[in-house]
DNA sequence: ACGAAACAATCGAACGTACGATAGGCAGGC
DNA sequence: GCCTGCCTATCGTACGTTCGATTGTTTCGT
């Protein structure tokens, strides 16, 4: 019973597999066997391409929260305004989250699920992504475009919101990926209120 | 090894030291052993209180949603018009997911773990909470009180915010409750810019 | 050009441990 | 005397991981 498309690296594979069923059940719930058999070999070979089950988790948090800081630099550096830098910045993680939904909902919800190490390695990207939503946010603040609301408030709303994305957006829906991004960027900057 | 208070009824303490293991590591991460060693009892003590692992987390879930569709219940009949209700609503939704972070996040988080009966349970409750945000929302919105924004990614929106909560409120932080509630209150209706 | 050594990728089998759950017994209070 | 609450002991199963052997492929000195 190969599931997985076979076209592909088996070291892909696996990751895609594991991406899959740790989004379907989460780290704990999702077994090596399980992922040996979805991709369609033994489970010891499993680890002729990673060392753990540890690792696996560790390769999905770390390529996810990367390709998020590099994407938010990079539509960031090309605006200059902080309200443009943050309404760029949110277009993009929505985006992302939405592109990329089982990756990033695992990155977002499997924190705890890492060992020490691993854990503050994560952790700290996390924080370097944050901070850099935070300086547009305090500098428009600052600049007088957005209400002096506490940011650590505002940021835990705006990524809250985010990452629940995975679990209610689907690929094809009702409404556009466009659509969805510029929703909740405008109702972050003006409210539901007329 | 007793972390659990011992002047509480052996059955709510089992079910407090499962929601402390739950909360801090998930429901798969999480062993019976475990939850028997913090009350300190034997393992199969427990299933003397709970037939299954299963029925612990199905008995936390349950109460919980109870609990937030009475609240909801109460302080939405107390108001009129469809913005004081939201807003009511909001603030009681935010108030109780910090009162009962760590019950409320396993409610939140837990829902694939669930077996088939008892997943349908709870995302019938889990329904027909949200429907009751939904009735103020559109209402409010057929009043002109609100843009018609989508009404769906709206409460994606707002109870991804909410549900986020658990992970970063601590009791007794540098921000009061109320602070919090009306803050993220506040950014629902009128947003963050000036 | 060729055979040997090195390597990459997989396999079947097994390791020790931990899991959820059960059986049967024993104390003490209504 | 029976129900409640807990115990010790054990069940069968599943877990993550390791081992040694077996393939095919690449590298390389002669």
């Amino acid at each position: 019973m190969n599931l997985a498309p076979t076209n592909l690296p088996t070291i892909e594979r696996i990751r895609s597999a594991a991406v899959d069923l740790m989004f379907e059940r989460g780290f704990h719930g999702t077994s090596m066997r399980e992922v040996a058999a979805r991709v369609g070999i033994q489970m010891s070979s499993l680890y002729h391409h990673y060392p753990s089950k540890q690792s696996l988790l560790v390769d999905i948090m770390e390529s996810t929260m990367n390709d998020l800081i590099g994407l938010a630099k990079q539509v960031m550096d090309a605006e200059t305004d902080p309200k443009s830098q943050l309404g760029a910045a949110i277009r993009m993680h929505v985006s992302y989250h939405a592109q990329r939904r089982k990756e990033n909902f695992i990155t977002d919800s499997e924190i705890r699920s890492l060992d020490e190490d691993a854990r503050a390695k994560i952790v700290s990207l996390r924080d370097s992504y944050s901070a850099m939503f935070r300086k547009s946010l305090v500098a428009g603040q600052k600049a007088g475009t957005f209400r002096t609301a506490d940011p650590s408030v505002v940021l835990a709303a705006l990524f809250g919101t985010i990452s629940s994305l995975p679990t209610w957006y689907k690929p094809g829906g009702r409404l556009s990926l466009d659509a969805i991004a510029d929703e909740i960027a405008n109702m972050f900057f003006v409210g539901i209120d007329i």
